[in-house]
DNA sequence: ACCTGAACACCGTTCAAGT
DNA sequence: ACCTGAACACCGTTCAAGT
C-alpha cells in the first residue's frame, strides 16, 4: 500500500509539517542547492515543462509519470529523484502555469481598471488552457509565482486605501472568483447554442409549484453564460471593494 | 484503451450532446422509468448513499468502483447497470451532497441576511465534509438539488430588485465564492498556528525589492485565514449586490 | 554512486461465459 | 434475461539488482 491511506478520514484537514503545498514545504523548496542534482540532463525544469506541454496538448489525463518518462527518455523511477510524488509535481506545474498566465497590465490604470484587466487576462488564459485550470487546487497559493500576484494585488489594494489584512483578503476573494468561475463552468459552456437550448428546456420542464422563477424566466436564466456570470460577479466584488475603499477614506476624513 | 482518449486536446471545452452533467444529460435522466430497473436490491440510490459514506469516512480516494461493489455485496460490473461511468456517479453523488448541505434559513430575514445565512451554512457543511467539497466541479450545477438552490436564490434576488438575468448571475457568483473558498483553502488552513508561523516566515524571507508589501506586512497577511478571506469576500460581493439593488430602485424611482 | 527493470498494489471498464 | 469472473489496459510508487 503506497497510495494514500484510505483509513484516515478527512485527511484534507489534517496538516502534516511537510505536506506538499504547505508553507513549510514551500520554505524547504526555497533553496535550489538542496534540490538541484548534478544530473546528466534531467532537471526539475525539464520535467515541469514537459508536464505542462502534455497537459495542454493531450489533457490532464495524459500527465502521467509513464508518459512523462517516455517523453523525457528516462525511466519512471528517475522522475522520483526530482519530485517526491506526482502531487508535488502537480503543484510545481501549477505554479509555473500561473507565471505564464499573469501578464503585466498597462501602466497608468487606477486600482479598479487594473484589477479588471488582470482578472480578465488570467481568466482568458485559463479558458485557453482548461487542463491547467483543473490543476489549481489552492496548493499553489504559496508558490513564488502566486506570491508575485499577491504582492501586486495587495500593493494596489493598499494603495487604494485598504488595510493590509483587507487587501490580502480582497486578493484572495478575487482569485477565488476568477479560478472558480472557470473551473465550475468548464463542462457547461452555455455559449454553445445547443446546450443553451437544452438548458432552457430543462428549466421549462421543472415543476412550476416548486420552481416558479426558473420556469417563468427559463429563457433569461438559460441565457446567462459563464462570461456574463463572471463579469457580474467581478463588478459586484469590485463595487463592494469600492465601498470599503470609500469607507476607509471617510474614516480618514472624519 | 477504454479511458479517455489522450489524443483529444482541450476536450473539456468540446461539448458532446450527452456528456455527463450537460443539460441534455440531466434532461434524459429526468424520467425515472427509463433508468430504474426492477433489480433485486441494488439501486442507484443505494450506490449513491454508499459512495457518499465511503467518501466521508475514508476520503475521496476510497470512492472506487471496487470498494463500492465490495460494500454493496455485488460485482463491479453490476454497478455499470446503474451508472454509465464513475464520472456519472460522481455527479449524482455531488447532487445528493448538495441536498444535504442546504438547510432552509429561518423565516423573516431580509435578502442579505438570508444570503449570508445560506452561504455560511453551506460553507460550514463543506468544511465538515472536505471530500464532498472536492467533488464539486460544476457538473452538478444543473442537478435537481442545485436547481432548488438556484430557484430560491434567484427568487430572493429578484425580490430584492434585480432582473432575472442579474439574479441568476449573482447566484452563480455567490456559489463560486462559497465553493471555491473552501476548495482553494482545503490544504492550507491558516488556523493551524504552526502553519501560520511558517507562512509568516515564508513571507519574511521574500526579496524585499520584489515583494515589499509581503515582507513589511508579513504577520498581517499571514494572519488572514480562510474564514476571514471568505467573510470579507462575502461582504464585498453582497455590498456590490446592494449597490446594484439600490441602482435598480433609483431607476424605478427616477 | 547512480540509474532502472520489474514488480506491487492498485485503478475504470468491458465482455464472454455462466445461471 | 440477468449477472459476474476474469481480463484488459492502464495507474503511482518502490526497491533489488544492475552498471
Amino acid at each position: 500500500m503506497t497510495r494514500e491511506k484510505p483509513s484516515s478520514p478527512n485527511r484534507a484537514r489534517i496538516s502534516s509539517p511537510d505536506r506538499p503545498g504547505s508553507a513549510s514545504w514551500w520554505l524547504a523548496r526555497g533553496e535550489p542547492s538542496t534540490r538541484r542534482r548534478r544530473n546528466r540532463m534531467l532537471s526539475l525544469e525539464a520535467i515541469a515543462d514537459t508536464a505542462l506541454r502534455l497537459l495542454d496538448e493531450h489533457g490532464i489525463e495524459a500527465m502521467t509519470m509513464r508518459r512523462l518518462a517516455e517523453d523525457l527518455g528516462c525511466s519512471q523511477s528517475s522522475l522520483y529523484r526530482h519530485v517526491r510524488s506526482r502531487d508535488e509535481l502537480t503543484i510545481i506545474v501549477a505554479d509555473q502555469a500561473i507565471r505564464l498566465g499573469m501578464q503585466a497590465p498597462p501602466p497608468g490604470l487606477d486600482w479598479r481598471s487594473e484589477a479588471e484587466w488582470l482578472a480578465r487576462g488570467f481568466r482568458g488564459f485559463l479558458l485557453g488552457h482548461p487542463s491547467v485550470a483543473l490543476l489549481l487546487r489552492g496548493t499553489e497559493r504559496l508558490g513564488p509565482n502566486s506570491l508575485l500576484g499577491v504582492e501586486s494585488a495587495v500593493d494596489r489594494f493598499i494603495g487604494a486605501g485598504l488595510s493590509p489584512r483587507h487587501a490580502a483578503a480582497a486578493a484572495g476573494a478575487l482569485a477565488t472568483l476568477i479560478i472558480g468561475s472557470v473551473q465550475f463552468n468548464l463542462y457547461l459552456d452555455a455559449t454553445d447554442p445547443g446546450e443553451q437550448q437544452a438548458r432552457q428546456a430543462l428549466y421549462e420542464r421543472l415543476d412550476p409549484r416548486t420552481h416558479p422563477r426558473m420556469v417563468r424566466h427559463a429563457a433569461d436564466i438559460a441565457g446567462v453564460g459563464s462570461e456574463e456570470e463572471f463579469e457580474f460577479g467581478l463588478k459586484m466584488l469590485l463595487d463592494g471593494i469600492a465601498v470599503a475603499v470609500r469607507g476607509t477614506a471617510d474614516q480618514l476624513d472624519g
